[in-house]
DNA sequence: CCGTTTATGTTCGGTATCGTACACAACTTC
DNA sequence: GAAGTTGTGTACGATACCGAACATAAACGG
């Protein structure tokens, strides 16, 4: 197995100059992440911020009476843990594990004196935060006026977009635990995915059979994100 | 009037060391907002970021059916354009006014500079995206679980903390508009509060009657997000 | 192989919000 | 003070989603 991990696996480190990659790899750390694994609970105080080459993270906020809401996916493109060089240390929300797999840790401490240089790595830890954002607000607009068929295909179209392969290991209770929504609303949506040959699923194995299709039944929020992490992070490569 | 405006008004501005404070005060243009205007559209390119001292502004998203939703309210604790330095330059949101009155112009450009420089102006502005992070998320998780009635006192409450005195000037139509709501929904929900005694409304002005009242009758987003603030900007004075 | 657990399917009444339509009342304009 | 505009009140059926209860069926563990 040559080759199996690097870190340019994480778009945000393969964005990196060769030096500045050099110096901060020295201190990266590969982790495994296994499905379901918290890595961070709200309020609490983070010490590392992780890069995620095949896990998908979900960043989740949790009420009272215990019922969730994804805010936010984080995979290859992304980075966890922004609180730490935003300067507020911790935030209300969860990190868990959507989907297995390994990330590289980063000690909060190198991460701050690494940001603090203000160089590519700021640069590119900055515009990541404000993909984030346009996430994040999307993530609020969709809850309020769109369908439960159409926020499955897009959870299902940006969980695609950050794993290899068409086929996701999650179970409809947790579908809807992220979507916030019941798990018979998300057996109904995933049926009539089903019924229009758009996905093929069985105990908690997903397989997108139609893309395109997905893409045609969901709201434009799928498309206002991808598009504005297209805009802001490819340009990462321009900088130098 | 000696004294009617100062920078200091606004709490980002007031949180930085003296001689950081006279250094940006000289390119500040001290301007007037009036209802409705908008401080940048959906994708325009920012060239100027806006420092709330009186006036309160809000980030709307619009969807392609002309719907849209506030996904956050900035007033003088905040600034309006983070992208500017986040790098992303423009952001998919709309920032339009909704409370008239005034803020500090500071151009792209001087921004940037002072962004730079790596000192309490970033820090302070970090600290505050961080922030609008959490108003963002909680945006989302409320507009998934909450009702209209729970959603309206949020709304008066942020508003209400970002004014002085106790009477907003906003119709229910307008209202409506941010909440991403039926203006029929929001005349209801405040029926409801006005024959609690909780607020008196007529014809575009609300006048708050009962506070407290507001707190006990809104959702836990409201004090997460105000926590959330209190945290992360008063620890901006003990940066020095 | 059998019992248990886990994942999905189905049903049913309840409710919040929607979309639409229209009435009324207050302020504005001429 | 008549006419228009703007803000609010109310009523209606439609519908998407909820909460709860229960049925089936596939995987798992002994």
């Amino acid at each position: 197995m040559t080759a199996a991990h690097d870190p340019r696996q994480n778009y945000l480190l393969a964005a990196l100059p060769a030096e500045d990659l050099e110096r901060v790899s020295k201190r990266l750390k590969l982790v495994e992440l296994p499905l379901g694994e918290a890595l961070y609970e709200s309020g609490s105080h983070q010490r590392a911020v992780y890069f995620p080459t095949t896990a998908i993270v979900s960043l989740l906020y949790t009420l009272a009476d215990g019922s969730s809401v994804e805010i936010a996916v984080v995979g290859n493109e992304g980075i966890i843990g922004v609180s730490l060089f935003m300067g507020g240390e911790t935030t209300p929300s969860r990190a868990v594990v959507q989907s297995a797999g390994y990330a590289y840790r980063w000690q909060g401490k190198f991460l701050k004196e690494e940001f603090t240089l203000g160089g590519p790595m700021q640069h590119v830890l900055l515009r990541y935060t404000q993909a984030l954002l346009t996430q994040m607000a999307q993530t609020a607009v969709c809850n309020r006026h769109h369908s439960v068929d159409q926020q499955l295909c897009r959870w299902l179209l940006l969980s695609l977009d950050r794993l290899v392969g068409n086929e996701l290991v999650m179970t409809q209770e947790l579908i809807a635990n992220m979507l916030g929504v019941r798990r018979e609303g998300v057996t109904e949506a995933a049926g009539h995915l089903q019924s229009a040959g758009l996905i093929k699923y069985s105990r908690g194995r997903i397989k997108v059979l139609d893309r395109a299709g997905l893409e045609a039944r969901t709201c434009e929020c799928y498309a206002v994100v991808k598009k504005e992490f297209d805009r802001l992070l490819p340009a990462i490569t321009q900088y130098y």
